[in-house]
DNA sequence: AAGAATCATGACGATTATGTCATGAATGTC
DNA sequence: GACATTCATGACATAATCGTCATGATTCTT
């Protein structure tokens, strides 16, 4: 059981957005750390999933395509990286058979479904407006070093 | 987030042979749809993780390592298909930069550990007894049908 | 209208997961 | 000890995922 790279750099790119309030390839390229094709392909993605939109030339750019309380994550999850269980799960583990070995219900699909339901309730009440608002405090902490002291910033000499 | 194919047969194998008390490939072959080949190199890492004790010759076969109610389907997921989120998932998947844009902890890796820890909980709670108990009443019920009446073969009339 | 900035798209190559295959080794029976 | 039965192992082929790349389209500024 695994998140897919998709996921994992979907779901960052939607936050940095929501951070930011809009922002365009080569900006989130270089907050991630990714190349800005990889990047074009995974904001592109999620645009047609509806969680972004564009708009194309100068001062163009992504923002998120509504208010971020109002995407579930387990929704942006299910779009970049589908479900861990669905209705074809079972066809696409017949093996050599055409059909599942066991027919209607089996003892690992409940378990699966189990599985999936437990996800499903801790993804479906976490909305991007709550991993934005953790980022922000996280961004807040860099500055805030244990000992309290305020970061001084390091002044370049002349240049 | 997706379950490994791995993991779905993994499992199934060890249900069937905690089913049947021990069982050869050819069977669990026979049982679950799977050529032979396949069903051996998924027996055989159930063996190496432990899972599972092996003989060879003549009437050998593979039987569980312990009391199936002592086998938790958690450790079983884990070995066949790995965790969802683990110590070296960030260093996976810092793009093209040597470490996670994100130092320390980041909005995401949080998430994952709650889905984590959302499935650890129903996992670690569930033994293979528990999907074995399951496995037989449902083979129960492929005699029982719904209205409780014995099964009578129709008798093809001359229509 | 030219040029710069920006997104759009589909094809391609690399990497990883999946499943197959050939060969070998152990065990029990006769 | 020859043989049938059974597991063991590592190399290979195939398929899916992941990430790159080349090219094109749209929009704004001047």
């Amino acid at each position: 059981m695994k998140f897919s790279a998709q996921e994992e750099y979907g779901l960052r790119c939607l936050i940095q957005i929501g951070l930011k309030g809009s922002a365009t390839i080569p900006e989130i390229s270089r907050d991630e750390g990714l190349s800005e094709h990889h990047t074009a392909k995974l904001l592109s993605i999620l645009r047609k999933e509806r969680f972004l939109n564009s708009t194309r030339g100068h001062i163009g750019g992504y923002r998120l395509a509504r208010a971020p309380e109002k995407i579930v994550v387990g929704e942006v999850l299910a779009a970049l990286g589908g479900r861990l269980y669905d209705e074809e799960f079972c066809e696409r583990h017949s093996g050599l058979l055409s059909t599942c070995a066991h027919s209607g219900s089996c003892a690992v699909k409940s378990l699966w479904s189990e599985v999936q339901a437990a996800v499903d309730h801790v993804v479906s009440h976490i909305t991007l407006a709550d991993l934005i608002a953790n980022a922000q405090k996280e961004a807040e902490q860099l500055y805030k070093p244990r000992n309290g002291a305020l970061l001084s910033i390091p002044v370049a000499s002349g240049t």
